[in-house]
DNA sequence: AAAAATATGTTGCATTTACAACAATATTAT
DNA sequence: ATAATATTGTTGTAAATGCAACATATTTTT
């Protein structure tokens, strides 16, 4: 009857979210497995913000996926653990609440790093590197078409 | 330093929340744009629930990819609504909840379908169904091979 | 110059979601 | 046979999330 439309649990919408949950809990039960102290959320902004030094807020928000609002109460914490500063600045002539990693925050980003990474290359086994690099590649071409059709109010 | 370690936002993990992110507002603001009565999820719910007929909760907790808890809200706002009956049956001698679709929710499913349809056929301008296609099959079986590491506890 | 629109971050609230506890029943183990 | 465990669904609660409103400052439009 409906022949272009598929039932939800066969199309690739429905793949995508299962996949993004399926990681999720992966990564959480490896924090917890591993007594890491942060949330895994609190661990991808500090990674990011360590590959992003000075990057304000908003821009930090439309990386690490969350609104505004979230984004700025994950940084209230990891500026209360002392991991992360903020600093007022300015871009594009606005002012601005700009942050940067501290050393504290850096060694514990690296201590992470270090608990994480033979599970890391542990799944490696499950699935091959290649194999996880095609689909990376061709998923991002795929978001990257969808996501004009949005508008992403961050 | 971390030769087997991406930043995060180079990861397929990321790739896939912000897949799952995008598509997600997609289809909302289209069940929005085209006035549609129901909820997203209560439509995958409903258009599962046409292709499983006799489902029992628990199993479509699994398919829809919410806790029981949530699918039991989700049921009682479609059984409301007059889209949906639930019944008691057994299931391996055990007493449980199946349900059904009803003729309202057949007629409502497939007036939703109706006014969605044209939209995916619009899609497959930006993204060809071979493309589609592909990524989700790849992105079945690698999501299939993480899927045993970890325990649903549903 | 005044008004409107935009960018940024915060606060508060409402919705969603997950999770644990419970109740009822059935299966399995001792 | 009794106890322990497992399955299913509901309820309650805490946490996460998103969204709208607000405050402030700047840019753009009229």
């Amino acid at each position: 009857m409906f022949k272009n439309l598929r039932h939800y649990t066969d199309t690739l919408n429905y793949e995508v979210e299962k996949t993004a949950r399926v990681m999720r809990i992966l990564g959480m039960q490896l924090f917890e497995k591993l007594n890491i102290e942060l949330l895994l959320d609190e661990y991808v902004a500090l990674d990011t913000i360590s590959c992003n030094e000075g990057i304000c807020q908003r821009d930090l928000a439309k990386l690490i996926i969350k609104d505004r609002a979230n984004t700025g109460r994950i940084l209230n914490s990891l500026e209360n653990k002392g991991l992360v500063t903020r600093f007022v600045d300015t871009k594009n002539n606005r002012l601005v609440r700009k942050m940067a990693i501290t050393e504290n925050g850096y060694k514990k980003l690296i201590s992470i790093n270090k608990k994480v990474e033979s599970y890391i290359v542990e799944t490696k086994r499950i699935v091959s590197e290649e194999e996880i690099e095609a689909l990376y590649t061709s998923l991002k071409k795929v978001r990257e078409r969808f996501e004009e059709l949005i508008d992403f109010k961050i």
